[in-house]
RNA sequence: GCCAAAAUAGCUCAGGGGUAGAGCAGCUCACUCGUAAUGAGCAGGUCAAGGGUUCAAUUCCCUUUUUUGGCUCCA
């Protein structure tokens, strides 16, 4: 099996990190930022833009042919927030030569060319490519009805479709920025050349090329990396095995946070608990096909007693050993068995990001089996449940993607239909705004994918909900129906946060390290204005712990200005200050991390207000 | 995996062919301190690993490892 479609085959049964595209997503974001600030509609917004972008790629691409003549030209589209251009250069590009480059084409645009577009014969484009071998190939894949138009400004001439701006008057130079150098296969296949992509972003004035970079310093401002170093929430440790994550102290209070209500909001909704090996002999992989589909992600075997044993990539073929240790009747059904189970895989070196694509991450796993009568309320179900989770955690914009039946796919038709009809309807009942990607879903079954957008736009995918028609199959899992027939169950892959360390990424970067209460690792920070108040600080930190809260009292020797900074830095939502004025009322002087005071409270009054805050899951 | 860049103290970074420096953090001491950094002192590094060039390498070259940004947006 082709590579690209194993990775369909994961990400599809479990939630995988593979839509985490950050940066990409960001890119898109800006864009509806950047039209609602004009009331534009989408489509005008972007379609001039896209005509300046693709323009400046023009223009980018003349200046890198007047430093180098003999330098082959490919293609240069506009993208979301800019162009691109893949080059085939003589020599490797350095950072200073975007400085040239840029310098050249500031003084293009100044000559204010217009851009001329000619309709030209096949013949009389490979007379004007016929150095260019890469245009020469475009040109053969262009379909014979097609007409060959190309484009020039200056002494520049491209095969290009268009369309472009009237004239580089319409560009600015202050408007645009080349980003960075990239390496990137011709057409995208790495079996094809390394070209050199030269990244730039394009705006229609300076105004809003500043935004954009300020957006980008809001992104690194975010990044989980970051924050996770500066708030001592997790490490990565490339001595001890890279992907691999170290939840922190601090990390791991979020983590029971999350899985604590994780669990008990499972037991409400009718889930068991289950727990499985981290191994399987190689039987269990052979008979659920992964050794076949998807071998290459996994972790090579151990061998022990003459046995091949790996480590699981995912939980599903052991949640199908229990299923099947008994007897199952149509009584019994539906099960919906939940885990957090962590799964190894093999991810390419360079594909990890942090705590976005890891080797090692727990799936919020479970997996339902039902009877052909029950799958339409459980996919409902399902879709209800993991909404309420991403709201509570404070998503609140979801969009769902549904993918259809791809050409090469096992099972039958009409379950097929049956149960994306069920997707379908769970999202119309759910009010979602939806895609479908036809031909999109994995070869053993439909799926839904919810994405949520964060703080800043970007979107990123969690939840996954996904038929498999493949494992039933091939570990004959049945149950007894009324009739006494043994049938073949309804299974169903569910993850709803995805991974616990992606997600944990996620809420970082949503949060800016900023959690709200029920999430902060912790909650409130004790800060005496002198040493004189230790003892009612410690006396009162017991108290408020007592209460339930995560809570410390600073009794180091800084000085309170100091104590109360550490505390913000940390960005504990509750700092509070005790002197001799709250030792005597039991009062508590109260600092949010927002900066906003709340003095002379009582200190129970204290404590009902941030238990209202941390059960309801209100950010501060 | 491929292209490119990077790796110096716990962190953030400076430096540079003659075996390293700052700020913060840490440790010690002093300080009766009310809403974003009290002061002084001490300690801290095989300059990622291995090899090469050189009288001399942390600095130049090569290899390896890891990290970062790309490798989907179609003339």
């Amino acid at each position: 099996m082709e590579p690209r479609n194993m990775r369909a085959l994961m990400s599809s049964s479990l939630p995988d990190a593979d839509d985490a595209v950050p940066e990409r997503e960001g890119m898109k974001a800006f864009l509806l930022v950047y039209t609602r600030r004009y009331g534009m509609a989408k489509e005008d917004a972007g379609e001039k833009l896209s005509k300046i972008r693709h323009s400046m790629a023009h223009v980018m691409a003349e200046a890198v042919l007047q430093m180098f003549p003999t330098a082959q030209i490919t293609i240069g589209p506009a993208i979301d927030n800019g162009f691109y251009y893949d080059f085939d250069l003589p020599r490797q590009l350095v950072n200073e030569d975007l400085e040239e480059i840029t310098t050249r084409m500031k003084a293009i645009i100044a000559e204010g060319k217009p851009f001329v577009r000619r309709v030209v014969s096949r013949a009389e484009a490979q007379k004007q490519f016929a150095d260019q071998t890469y245009k020469l190939e475009l040109l053969e894949a262009i379909p014979e009805d097609e007409e060959v138009s190309l484009y020039s400004q200056g002494g520049f001439t491209d095969l290009c479709r268009g369309p472009h701006v009237e004239s580089t008057k319409e560009l600015k130079a202050d408007a645009f920025k080349l980003m960075s150098i990239a390496g990137a296969y011709w057409r995208g296949k790495e079996t094809n050349p390394m070209l050199t992509r030269i990244y730039g972003t394009a705006w229609e004035n300076a105004k809003d090329l500043r935004l954009y970079l300020q957006h980008l310093e809001d992104v690194e401002k975010r990044d989980h990396r970051k924050l996770g170093k500066e708030l001592d929430l997790f490490s990565l440790h490339e001595e001890a095995g890279p992907g691999l994550v170290y939840w922190h102290p601090m990390g791991a209070r979020i983590r029971q946070a999350i899985e604590n209500f994780w669990r008990s909001e499972h037991y409400a909704n009718g889930y068991e608990m289950v727990y499985t090996p981290h191994l399987g002999r190689s039987w269990l992989w052979e008979t659920s096909g992964h050794l076949g589909f998807y071998k290459e992600g996994m972790y090579p075997p151990m061998e022990m007693d003459k046995s091949d044993y790996y480590v699981k990539p995912m939980n599903c073929p052991f949640h199908i050993m229990i299923y099947k240790n008994s007897k199952r009747s149509y009584r019994d059904l539906p099960f919906r068995w939940a885990e957090l189970g962590t799964v190894y895989r093999y991810e390419k070196a360079g594909a990890m990001h942090g705590l976005m694509r890891v080797r090692g991450f727990t799936q919020d796993d479970a997996h339902l089996f039902v009877t052909p009568d029950q799958m339409n309320d459980e996919i409902l179900e399902v879709l209800r449940f993991s909404l309420h989770m991403l709201q509570a955690f404070g998503f609140t914009e979801i969009n769902a993607y549904l993918s259809t039946k791809p050409e090469k796919s096992v099972g039958d038709p009409a379950r097929w239909a049956d149960a994306t009809e069920a997707l379908r309807k769970a999202i119309v009942a759910e009010g979602l705004s939806y895609e479908i990607d036809e031909g999109g879903g994995a070869f053993y079954g439909p799926k839904i994918d919810l994405k949520i957008k964060d703080a800043i736009g970007r979107e990123w995918q969690l939840s996954t909900v996904q038929f498999d028609f493949n494992e039933p199959e091939r570990f004959d899992m049945t149950f007894v129906d009324k009739d006494g027939v043994e049938k073949r169950p309804y299974m169903i892959h569910r993850a709803l946060l995805g991974s616990i360390e992606r997600f944990f990424g996620v809420l970082i970067e949503h949060y800016a390290g900023a959690f709200p209460p029920w999430l902060s690792p912790e909650q409130i920070k004790v800060i005496p204005v002198g040493e004189t108040f230790f003892d009612y600080a410690k006396e009162l930190e017991g108290r408020l712990r007592k209460e339930g809260f995560r809570v410390s009292a600073d009794l180091g020797d800084d000085r309170m200005n100091a104590k109360i900074r550490n505390a913000q830095q940390q960005k504990i939502p509750y700092m509070v200050i005790i002197g001799e004025r709250e030792a005597q009322n039991d009062q508590v002087s109260v600092r949010l991390r927002t900066g906003k005071q709340e003095n002379g409270l009582s200190t129970q009054a204290f404590i009902d207000m941030v238990k209202q805050k941390v059960e309801s899951k209100q950010q501060l």
